[in-house]
RNA sequence: GGUGGGGUUCCCGAGUGGUCAAAGGGAACAGACUGUAAAUCUGUCGGCAGCGCCUUCGGAGGUUCAAAUCCUCCCCCCACCA
Protein backbone atom coordinates (compact mmCIF):
# COMPACT_ATOMS: atom_id res chain seq x y z
CA UNK A 1 0.00 0.00 0.00
CA UNK A 2 1.57 3.34 -1.23
CA UNK A 3 2.17 5.97 1.72
CA UNK A 4 -0.47 8.51 0.30
CA UNK A 5 -3.37 5.68 0.32
CA UNK A 6 -2.25 5.07 4.12
CA UNK A 7 -2.58 9.31 4.93
CA UNK A 8 -5.92 9.50 2.92
CA UNK A 9 -7.50 6.63 4.62
CA UNK A 10 -6.48 7.65 7.90
CA UNK A 11 -7.94 11.01 7.13
CA UNK A 12 -4.58 12.97 6.80
CA UNK A 13 -4.74 13.97 3.37
CA UNK A 14 -7.01 17.67 2.65
CA UNK A 15 -5.13 18.46 -1.17
CA UNK A 16 -2.36 17.22 -2.84
CA UNK A 17 -1.02 18.80 -5.91
CA UNK A 18 -0.01 16.17 -9.15
CA UNK A 19 -1.78 13.37 -7.37
CA UNK A 20 -0.70 11.05 -9.97
CA UNK A 21 2.69 12.23 -10.10
CA UNK A 22 2.89 12.19 -6.40
CA UNK A 23 1.47 8.42 -6.31
CA UNK A 24 4.32 7.64 -8.41
CA UNK A 25 6.50 9.32 -7.13
CA UNK A 26 5.88 7.80 -3.13
CA UNK A 27 5.55 3.91 -4.68
CA UNK A 28 9.34 4.15 -6.26
CA UNK A 29 12.30 4.67 -3.93
CA UNK A 30 12.88 6.92 -1.14
CA UNK A 31 11.62 10.17 -0.73
CA UNK A 32 12.27 13.08 1.39
CA UNK A 33 9.65 15.06 2.50
CA UNK A 34 9.16 17.80 5.12
CA UNK A 35 7.00 20.26 7.53
CA UNK A 36 7.77 23.36 8.79
CA UNK A 37 7.27 23.29 12.81
CA UNK A 38 6.61 27.18 14.74
CA UNK A 39 9.34 27.26 17.44
CA UNK A 40 7.01 29.95 18.94
CA UNK A 41 6.85 27.80 22.27
CA UNK A 42 9.45 25.16 23.59
CA UNK A 43 6.82 22.55 23.39
CA UNK A 44 4.74 21.10 20.53
CA UNK A 45 0.87 20.84 21.58
CA UNK A 46 -1.43 18.18 20.39
CA UNK A 47 -2.64 20.68 17.33
CA UNK A 48 0.45 19.66 15.61
CA UNK A 49 0.01 15.44 16.05
CA UNK A 50 -1.37 15.53 12.63
CA UNK A 51 1.91 16.69 10.71
CA UNK A 52 3.85 14.38 13.37
CA UNK A 53 1.76 11.53 12.71
CA UNK A 54 2.20 12.18 9.09
CA UNK A 55 5.86 12.46 8.98
CA UNK A 56 5.44 9.16 11.46
CA UNK A 57 4.06 7.11 8.61
CA UNK A 58 6.25 8.43 5.88
CA UNK A 59 9.21 7.19 7.66
CA UNK A 60 7.48 3.83 8.26
CA UNK A 61 6.64 3.83 4.73
CA UNK A 62 10.50 3.77 4.17
CA UNK A 63 11.06 7.75 3.10
CA UNK A 64 12.61 10.07 4.80
CA UNK A 65 11.01 12.63 6.97
CA UNK A 66 12.90 16.25 7.49
CA UNK A 67 11.13 18.16 10.48
CA UNK A 68 11.71 22.08 9.91
CA UNK A 69 12.07 24.12 12.76
CA UNK A 70 10.75 27.08 11.65
CA UNK A 71 13.27 29.73 13.07
CA UNK A 72 14.12 32.40 10.37
CA UNK A 73 10.65 32.63 8.68
CA UNK A 74 9.12 32.65 12.95
CA UNK A 75 11.58 35.74 12.88
CA UNK A 76 8.79 37.15 10.58
CA UNK A 77 5.83 35.54 11.32
CA UNK A 78 3.40 33.54 9.06
CA UNK A 79 -0.13 35.64 8.56
CA UNK A 80 -1.78 32.42 7.04
CA UNK A 81 -5.05 31.65 9.26
CA UNK A 82 -4.39 34.38 11.27
CA UNK A 83 -6.43 37.44 11.90
CA UNK A 84 -3.78 39.44 13.53
CA UNK A 85 0.43 40.17 13.05
CA UNK A 86 1.84 37.57 16.04
CA UNK A 87 4.62 38.54 17.94
CA UNK A 88 8.07 38.19 16.79
CA UNK A 89 10.97 35.82 18.29
CA UNK A 90 14.31 36.55 19.11
CA UNK A 91 17.14 34.06 18.05
CA UNK A 92 17.58 33.05 21.18
CA UNK A 93 13.94 31.98 21.55
CA UNK A 94 14.07 29.94 19.10
CA UNK A 95 17.03 27.96 19.56
CA UNK A 96 15.83 26.88 22.54
CA UNK A 97 12.36 26.08 21.32
CA UNK A 98 14.10 23.98 18.62
CA UNK A 99 15.84 21.56 21.15
CA UNK A 100 12.34 21.17 23.16
CA UNK A 101 10.73 20.55 19.67
CA UNK A 102 13.23 18.15 18.54
CA UNK A 103 13.05 15.76 21.76
CA UNK A 104 9.34 15.82 21.58
CA UNK A 105 9.72 14.60 17.82
CA UNK A 106 12.27 11.81 18.60
CA UNK A 107 9.35 9.77 20.18
CA UNK A 108 7.66 9.89 16.74
CA UNK A 109 10.12 9.83 14.37
CA UNK A 110 14.00 8.23 14.64
CA UNK A 111 16.13 10.76 14.20
CA UNK A 112 18.79 8.00 14.37
CA UNK A 113 17.16 6.21 11.24
CA UNK A 114 17.40 8.66 8.84
CA UNK A 115 15.21 11.28 10.14
CA UNK A 116 16.63 15.00 10.07
CA UNK A 117 15.93 17.75 11.95
CA UNK A 118 16.52 21.32 10.28
CA UNK A 119 16.26 25.00 11.34
CA UNK A 120 15.28 27.36 8.52
CA UNK A 121 17.56 30.67 10.31
CA UNK A 122 20.48 28.39 9.43
CA UNK A 123 19.88 29.91 5.75
CA UNK A 124 17.91 32.42 6.17
CA UNK A 125 19.25 34.84 8.12
CA UNK A 126 22.20 35.04 5.64
CA UNK A 127 20.07 35.65 2.87
CA UNK A 128 21.37 39.16 1.21
CA UNK A 129 18.22 41.23 0.13
CA UNK A 130 19.36 42.19 -3.48
CA UNK A 131 20.50 38.88 -3.99
CA UNK A 132 17.25 37.45 -2.91
CA UNK A 133 15.38 39.66 -5.28
CA UNK A 134 16.62 39.29 -7.85
CA UNK A 135 16.93 35.77 -8.18
CA UNK A 136 13.41 34.78 -6.45
CA UNK A 137 11.26 37.79 -6.17
CA UNK A 138 11.27 37.72 -10.01
CA UNK A 139 9.82 33.97 -9.74
CA UNK A 140 6.71 35.46 -7.99
CA UNK A 141 3.88 37.39 -9.08
CA UNK A 142 1.97 39.73 -6.85
CA UNK A 143 -1.34 39.67 -8.70
CA UNK A 144 -0.88 36.21 -7.78
CA UNK A 145 -0.24 36.37 -4.15
CA UNK A 146 -2.46 38.67 -3.46
CA UNK A 147 -5.31 35.90 -4.32
CA UNK A 148 -3.96 33.67 -1.89
CA UNK A 149 -6.59 32.66 0.70
CA UNK A 150 -4.19 33.40 3.24
CA UNK A 151 -3.48 36.98 2.35
CA UNK A 152 -6.82 38.02 1.19
CA UNK A 153 -7.96 37.56 4.62
CA UNK A 154 -5.58 39.99 6.08
CA UNK A 155 -6.21 42.25 2.90
CA UNK A 156 -9.82 42.29 4.07
CA UNK A 157 -9.19 42.20 7.97
CA UNK A 158 -8.92 45.69 9.83
CA UNK A 159 -6.41 44.58 11.42
CA UNK A 160 -4.44 45.05 6.95
CA UNK A 161 -1.30 42.83 6.14
CA UNK A 162 2.31 44.28 6.50
CA UNK A 163 5.15 43.85 4.50
CA UNK A 164 7.15 41.75 6.60
CA UNK A 165 4.62 39.53 6.13
CA UNK A 166 4.03 39.39 2.64
CA UNK A 167 6.96 38.18 2.24
CA UNK A 168 6.60 35.18 4.27
CA UNK A 169 5.46 32.78 1.64
CA UNK A 170 8.83 34.16 -0.42
CA UNK A 171 11.01 32.36 2.30
CA UNK A 172 8.51 29.39 2.74
CA UNK A 173 8.98 28.88 -0.92
CA UNK A 174 12.68 29.51 -0.36
CA UNK A 175 12.85 26.42 2.28
CA UNK A 176 11.35 24.17 0.15
CA UNK A 177 13.90 25.19 -2.79
CA UNK A 178 17.05 25.12 -0.03
CA UNK A 179 16.29 21.49 1.24
CA UNK A 180 15.42 20.57 -2.65
CA UNK A 181 18.95 21.00 -3.20
CA UNK A 182 20.35 20.17 0.32
CA UNK A 183 18.36 16.65 0.32
CA UNK A 184 16.36 16.37 -2.69
CA UNK A 185 13.56 17.30 -0.98
CA UNK A 186 10.51 16.68 -3.13
CA UNK A 187 7.38 17.14 -0.85
CA UNK A 188 5.93 19.43 1.52
CA UNK A 189 3.30 19.02 4.03
CA UNK A 190 1.01 21.04 6.25
CA UNK A 191 -2.03 22.39 7.14
CA UNK A 192 -4.68 23.50 4.96
CA UNK A 193 -3.63 26.84 5.37
CA UNK A 194 -0.02 26.74 3.83
CA UNK A 195 -1.56 25.41 0.85
CA UNK A 196 -0.74 28.69 -0.72
CA UNK A 197 2.60 28.65 0.69
CA UNK A 198 3.13 25.32 -0.10
CA UNK A 199 1.88 25.78 -3.62
CA UNK A 200 4.24 28.65 -3.96
CA UNK A 201 7.47 26.42 -2.98
CA UNK A 202 6.74 23.89 -5.24
CA UNK A 203 6.58 26.25 -8.32
CA UNK A 204 9.74 28.29 -7.00
CA UNK A 205 11.52 24.45 -7.53
CA UNK A 206 9.94 23.90 -10.44
CA UNK A 207 10.98 27.66 -12.38
CA UNK A 208 14.21 27.79 -10.17
CA UNK A 209 15.11 24.50 -11.00
CA UNK A 210 13.27 22.74 -13.09
CA UNK A 211 12.50 20.01 -10.96
CA UNK A 212 9.47 18.21 -9.88
CA UNK A 213 8.20 18.95 -6.80
CA UNK A 214 5.35 18.12 -4.81
CA UNK A 215 2.87 19.20 -1.51
CA UNK A 216 -0.09 17.75 0.71
CA UNK A 217 -2.38 19.44 2.99
CA UNK A 218 -4.14 17.91 6.22
CA UNK A 219 -6.67 19.07 6.93
CA UNK A 220 -7.76 21.35 10.07
CA UNK A 221 -8.79 19.02 12.38
CA UNK A 222 -11.83 19.95 14.22
CA UNK A 223 -13.70 18.66 17.40
CA UNK A 224 -17.48 17.56 16.03
CA UNK A 225 -18.58 20.68 18.58
CA UNK A 226 -16.90 22.78 15.69
CA UNK A 227 -13.94 23.65 17.82
CA UNK A 228 -10.10 23.69 16.85
CA UNK A 229 -8.91 20.86 18.15
CA UNK A 230 -6.63 20.25 21.62
CA UNK A 231 -7.45 22.93 23.45
CA UNK A 232 -9.18 23.03 27.00
CA UNK A 233 -9.95 25.15 29.56
CA UNK A 234 -6.33 25.64 30.61
CA UNK A 235 -4.93 26.12 27.33
CA UNK A 236 -2.96 23.81 25.07
CA UNK A 237 -2.58 20.87 25.67
CA UNK A 238 1.17 20.26 25.02
CA UNK A 239 3.23 17.07 24.86
CA UNK A 240 5.51 17.97 27.26
CA UNK A 241 5.20 16.75 30.28
CA UNK A 242 5.99 18.85 32.48
CA UNK A 243 3.56 21.37 31.18
CA UNK A 244 0.15 18.54 30.42
CA UNK A 245 1.07 15.60 32.40
CA UNK A 246 0.63 12.32 31.20
CA UNK A 247 -2.33 11.81 33.25
CA UNK A 248 -4.13 14.88 32.27
CA UNK A 249 -2.92 14.07 28.35
CA UNK A 250 -4.26 10.97 29.18
CA UNK A 251 -7.80 12.79 30.28
CA UNK A 252 -7.78 14.78 27.25
CA UNK A 253 -8.12 11.76 25.14
CA UNK A 254 -10.71 10.04 26.99
CA UNK A 255 -12.85 12.94 26.70
CA UNK A 256 -12.81 12.97 22.69
CA UNK A 257 -16.44 13.77 21.65
CA UNK A 258 -18.24 10.74 20.31
CA UNK A 259 -18.28 11.08 17.15
CA UNK A 260 -14.68 12.01 16.82
CA UNK A 261 -13.35 8.56 18.41
CA UNK A 262 -12.39 6.10 14.69
CA UNK A 263 -11.41 9.67 13.10
CA UNK A 264 -9.09 10.26 15.78
CA UNK A 265 -7.63 6.99 16.71
CA UNK A 266 -6.80 6.77 12.84
CA UNK A 267 -5.24 10.26 13.04
CA UNK A 268 -3.51 9.83 16.52
CA UNK A 269 -2.30 6.07 16.74
CA UNK A 270 -0.88 3.45 14.70
CA UNK A 271 -4.14 0.60 14.89
CA UNK A 272 -4.87 -0.76 12.19
CA UNK A 273 -8.21 0.34 9.95
CA UNK A 274 -10.25 -2.14 9.82
CA UNK A 275 -9.86 -2.54 13.33
CA UNK A 276 -10.82 1.04 13.74
CA UNK A 277 -13.88 0.93 11.43
CA UNK A 278 -15.16 -1.58 13.84
CA UNK A 279 -15.47 1.09 16.61
CA UNK A 280 -17.86 2.97 14.19
CA UNK A 281 -20.45 0.72 15.38
CA UNK A 282 -20.22 1.45 18.90
CA UNK A 283 -22.18 3.40 21.28
CA UNK A 284 -22.79 4.51 25.03
CA UNK A 285 -20.34 2.71 27.07
CA UNK A 286 -18.57 0.08 24.65
CA UNK A 287 -17.52 3.47 22.92
CA UNK A 288 -16.06 4.82 26.19
CA UNK A 289 -13.78 1.93 26.05
CA UNK A 290 -12.60 2.87 22.65
CA UNK A 291 -12.27 6.34 24.25
CA UNK A 292 -9.74 4.43 26.95
CA UNK A 293 -7.87 2.98 23.94
CA UNK A 294 -7.43 5.84 21.72
CA UNK A 295 -5.95 8.03 25.26
CA UNK A 296 -3.85 4.37 25.88
CA UNK A 297 -2.43 4.95 22.68
CA UNK A 298 -1.77 8.22 22.19
CA UNK A 299 -0.02 8.87 25.54
CA UNK A 300 1.78 6.02 24.23
CA UNK A 301 2.86 7.30 21.40
CA UNK A 302 3.76 11.01 23.32
CA UNK A 303 5.03 9.94 26.78
CA UNK A 304 5.92 6.00 26.74
CA UNK A 305 3.90 2.68 27.14
CA UNK A 306 4.79 2.57 30.89
CA UNK A 307 3.75 6.45 31.43
CA UNK A 308 0.76 5.23 29.59
CA UNK A 309 -0.15 2.02 32.04
CA UNK A 310 0.43 4.77 34.81
CA UNK A 311 -2.17 7.12 33.62
CA UNK A 312 -4.88 4.51 32.66
CA UNK A 313 -4.21 3.26 35.99
CA UNK A 314 -4.77 6.51 37.89
CA UNK A 315 -7.84 7.21 36.13
CA UNK A 316 -9.45 3.70 36.80
CA UNK A 317 -8.88 4.38 40.68
CA UNK A 318 -10.75 8.13 40.05
CA UNK A 319 -13.42 6.80 37.36
CA UNK A 320 -13.73 2.83 37.87
CA UNK A 321 -11.83 0.49 36.61
CA UNK A 322 -13.34 -1.93 33.44
CA UNK A 323 -12.41 -4.63 31.49
CA UNK A 324 -11.29 -3.69 28.07
CA UNK A 325 -12.59 -6.83 25.90
CA UNK A 326 -9.52 -8.89 23.74
CA UNK A 327 -11.81 -8.04 20.47
CA UNK A 328 -11.98 -4.43 20.63
CA UNK A 329 -8.91 -3.20 18.97
CA UNK A 330 -6.93 -6.12 19.35
CA UNK A 331 -3.52 -4.07 18.19
CA UNK A 332 -2.81 -2.22 21.27
CA UNK A 333 -1.71 -3.19 23.55
CA UNK A 334 -3.24 -1.78 26.59
CA UNK A 335 -3.40 -3.93 29.99
CA UNK A 336 -7.21 -5.67 29.16
CA UNK A 337 -7.51 -5.93 32.35
CA UNK A 338 -8.98 -2.90 34.76
CA UNK A 339 -6.89 -2.82 37.38
CA UNK A 340 -6.43 0.19 39.66
CA UNK A 341 -3.14 1.31 41.18
CA UNK A 342 -3.28 4.35 43.83
CA UNK A 343 -0.92 6.14 41.64
CA UNK A 344 0.52 9.88 41.89
CA UNK A 345 0.29 10.90 38.32
CA UNK A 346 -2.93 12.62 39.12
CA UNK A 347 -1.84 16.05 40.51
CA UNK A 348 -0.75 16.09 43.75
CA UNK A 349 0.00 18.57 46.53
CA UNK A 350 1.60 17.58 49.68
CA UNK A 351 1.13 20.39 52.50
CA UNK A 352 2.55 20.88 56.24
CA UNK A 353 0.86 18.32 58.97
CA UNK A 354 1.04 21.24 60.95
CA UNK A 355 -1.07 22.99 58.60
CA UNK A 356 -3.44 20.19 57.84
CA UNK A 357 -3.88 19.56 61.61
CA UNK A 358 -5.34 22.73 61.79
CA UNK A 359 -7.42 22.36 59.17
CA UNK A 360 -8.31 24.38 56.59
CA UNK A 361 -11.11 25.88 55.17
CA UNK A 362 -12.02 24.51 51.54
CA UNK A 363 -12.25 27.35 49.54
CA UNK A 364 -8.70 28.46 50.88
CA UNK A 365 -7.35 24.77 49.76
CA UNK A 366 -9.27 25.01 46.57
CA UNK A 367 -7.52 28.48 45.92
CA UNK A 368 -3.96 27.12 46.89
CA UNK A 369 -3.86 24.17 45.24
CA UNK A 370 -4.75 25.68 41.95
CA UNK A 371 -8.62 23.75 41.90
CA UNK A 372 -10.05 27.44 41.74
CA UNK A 373 -8.37 30.94 39.92
CA UNK A 374 -9.25 32.88 43.11
CA UNK A 375 -10.87 32.64 46.86
CA UNK A 376 -13.74 34.33 45.34
CA UNK A 377 -13.81 31.78 42.58
CA UNK A 378 -13.61 29.11 45.16
CA UNK A 379 -16.70 30.47 47.56
CA UNK A 380 -18.36 30.50 44.17
CA UNK A 381 -18.08 27.10 43.27
CA UNK A 382 -18.53 25.67 46.77
CA UNK A 383 -21.75 27.74 47.30
CA UNK A 384 -22.85 26.46 43.61
CA UNK A 385 -21.97 22.33 45.13
CA UNK A 386 -19.25 22.07 42.83
CA UNK A 387 -16.58 20.46 44.88
CA UNK A 388 -16.18 17.60 47.06
CA UNK A 389 -13.95 15.64 49.61
CA UNK A 390 -13.21 12.22 49.20
CA UNK A 391 -16.51 11.98 46.93
CA UNK A 392 -18.61 13.62 49.39
CA UNK A 393 -20.09 16.89 48.32
CA UNK A 394 -18.67 19.69 50.59
CA UNK A 395 -21.76 21.45 51.98
CA UNK A 396 -20.20 24.38 52.65
CA UNK A 397 -17.55 27.13 51.23
CA UNK A 398 -14.99 27.21 54.50
CA UNK A 399 -15.80 23.74 55.83
CA UNK A 400 -12.73 23.14 57.32
CA UNK A 401 -10.70 20.09 56.28
CA UNK A 402 -8.26 18.28 57.87
CA UNK A 403 -6.37 15.50 59.26
CA UNK A 404 -9.56 13.67 60.40
CA UNK A 405 -10.25 13.61 56.62
CA UNK A 406 -7.24 11.77 55.37
CA UNK A 407 -8.15 8.36 53.93
CA UNK A 408 -5.31 5.69 53.01
CA UNK A 409 -2.88 8.45 53.75
CA UNK A 410 -4.68 11.31 51.06
CA UNK A 411 -7.36 13.09 50.57
CA UNK A 412 -9.10 13.19 47.40
CA UNK A 413 -10.75 16.48 46.32
CA UNK A 414 -12.92 16.77 43.54
CA UNK A 415 -14.12 20.48 41.27
CA UNK A 416 -16.75 19.18 38.88
CA UNK A 417 -17.34 15.52 37.63
CA UNK A 418 -13.34 14.98 36.25
CA UNK A 419 -11.10 17.43 38.08
CA UNK A 420 -9.62 15.35 40.69
CA UNK A 421 -6.42 16.63 43.08
CA UNK A 422 -5.09 14.13 45.70
CA UNK A 423 -3.26 15.78 48.88
CA UNK A 424 -1.07 14.13 51.22
CA UNK A 425 1.10 15.07 54.24
CA UNK A 426 4.62 16.42 53.20
CA UNK A 427 7.35 14.62 53.98
CA UNK A 428 9.49 16.45 56.36
C1' G B 1 2.91 63.85 5.96
C1' G B 2 -2.73 65.18 5.63
C1' U B 3 -7.86 63.82 6.77
C1' G B 4 -11.19 60.69 9.06
C1' G B 5 -12.25 56.31 12.25
C1' G B 6 -10.62 53.41 16.26
C1' G B 7 -8.03 51.04 21.02
C1' U B 8 -13.67 48.54 26.64
C1' U B 9 -13.33 43.18 31.36
C1' C B 10 -10.71 35.69 27.92
C1' C B 11 -12.86 36.91 22.65
C1' C B 12 -16.57 39.73 19.85
C1' G B 13 -19.15 43.99 21.07
C1' A B 14 -22.66 47.96 23.63
C1' G B 15 -21.78 52.03 26.58
C1' U B 16 -20.50 59.57 25.29
C1' G B 17 -20.52 62.65 33.18
C1' G B 18 -23.55 59.79 38.17
C1' U B 19 -28.37 54.36 38.56
C1' C B 20 -21.10 51.07 35.43
C1' A B 21 -17.39 46.00 37.83
C1' A B 22 -19.66 48.09 32.85
C1' A B 23 -25.63 45.60 28.18
C1' G B 24 -25.70 41.51 24.69
C1' G B 25 -23.39 37.30 22.49
C1' G B 26 -19.50 33.62 22.47
C1' A B 27 -16.09 30.83 25.23
C1' A B 28 -15.42 28.85 30.06
C1' C B 29 -16.89 26.75 34.94
C1' A B 30 -20.63 24.45 38.22
C1' G B 31 -25.61 22.00 39.04
C1' A B 32 -29.56 18.74 36.96
C1' C B 33 -29.79 14.76 33.17
C1' U B 34 -25.85 11.05 31.61
C1' G B 35 -21.67 7.12 29.52
C1' U B 36 -15.47 10.85 32.46
C1' A B 37 -20.04 12.02 25.58
C1' A B 38 -23.32 15.52 23.12
C1' A B 39 -27.72 18.33 23.33
C1' U B 40 -30.89 20.82 26.80
C1' C B 41 -32.34 23.66 31.11
C1' U B 42 -30.46 26.48 35.58
C1' G B 43 -26.67 29.20 38.00
C1' U B 44 -21.82 31.58 37.93
C1' C B 45 -18.33 34.26 35.29
C1' G B 46 -12.32 41.31 38.15
C1' G B 47 -10.12 40.83 43.38
C1' C B 48 -11.00 40.54 48.46
C1' A B 49 -13.17 35.67 54.72
C1' G B 50 -18.37 39.99 50.55
C1' C B 51 -24.63 43.76 51.66
C1' G B 52 -18.77 47.16 52.13
C1' C B 53 -13.86 48.04 50.22
C1' C B 54 -10.04 47.75 46.28
C1' U B 55 -8.26 47.43 41.00
C1' U B 56 -10.12 47.65 35.73
C1' C B 57 -12.27 50.57 29.99
C1' G B 58 -4.34 51.97 25.26
C1' G B 59 -0.57 55.31 28.56
C1' A B 60 0.40 59.84 31.49
C1' G B 61 -1.62 64.14 33.40
C1' G B 62 -6.03 67.51 34.18
C1' U B 63 -11.35 69.41 34.89
C1' U B 64 -15.38 67.83 38.30
C1' C B 65 -18.53 66.38 44.47
C1' A B 66 -18.36 62.41 40.55
C1' A B 67 -14.97 60.20 34.40
C1' A B 68 -14.91 54.22 30.31
C1' U B 69 -17.49 58.77 29.17
C1' C B 70 -15.03 65.90 29.05
C1' C B 71 -9.83 68.46 28.17
C1' U B 72 -4.25 68.09 27.12
C1' C B 73 -0.08 65.39 25.61
C1' C B 74 1.80 60.62 24.15
C1' C B 75 1.69 55.41 22.14
C1' C B 76 -0.56 51.87 18.81
C1' C B 77 -4.06 50.25 14.80
C1' C B 78 -7.18 51.02 10.42
C1' A B 79 -9.17 53.58 5.91
C1' C B 80 -8.67 57.21 2.23
C1' C B 81 -5.42 60.82 0.22
C1' A B 82 -0.09 62.07 -0.72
Amino acid sequence: MNVLDTLKSRGFVEQTTHEQELVDLLSGEQVSCYIGFDPTASSLHVGSLVPIMSLAHMQRAGHKPIALVGGGTGLVGDPSGKTEMRKLLTLEDVEQNARGIRAQLARFIDFDKGAILENNADWLTKLNYIEFLRDFGRHFSVNRMIKAESYRMRLESEEGLNFIEFNYMLLQAYDFLHLFNEYGCQLQMGGSDQWGNIVAGVELVRRAKGGSAYGITFPLITTSAGIKMGKTHKGAVWLDPDRTSPYEYFQFWVNTHDDDVPRFLALFTFLPMDQINVVKGLDGVDLNLAKTILAFEATSLAHGRDQAVGALEASYNMFGARDIPEVLLPESTIPRKGRVKADDSVPTTALDETRLAQGLPAFELFFEIGLCDSKGAARRLLGQGGGYMNNQRIESFDSKISMVDMKNNEIILRVGKKNYHRLVVAEK
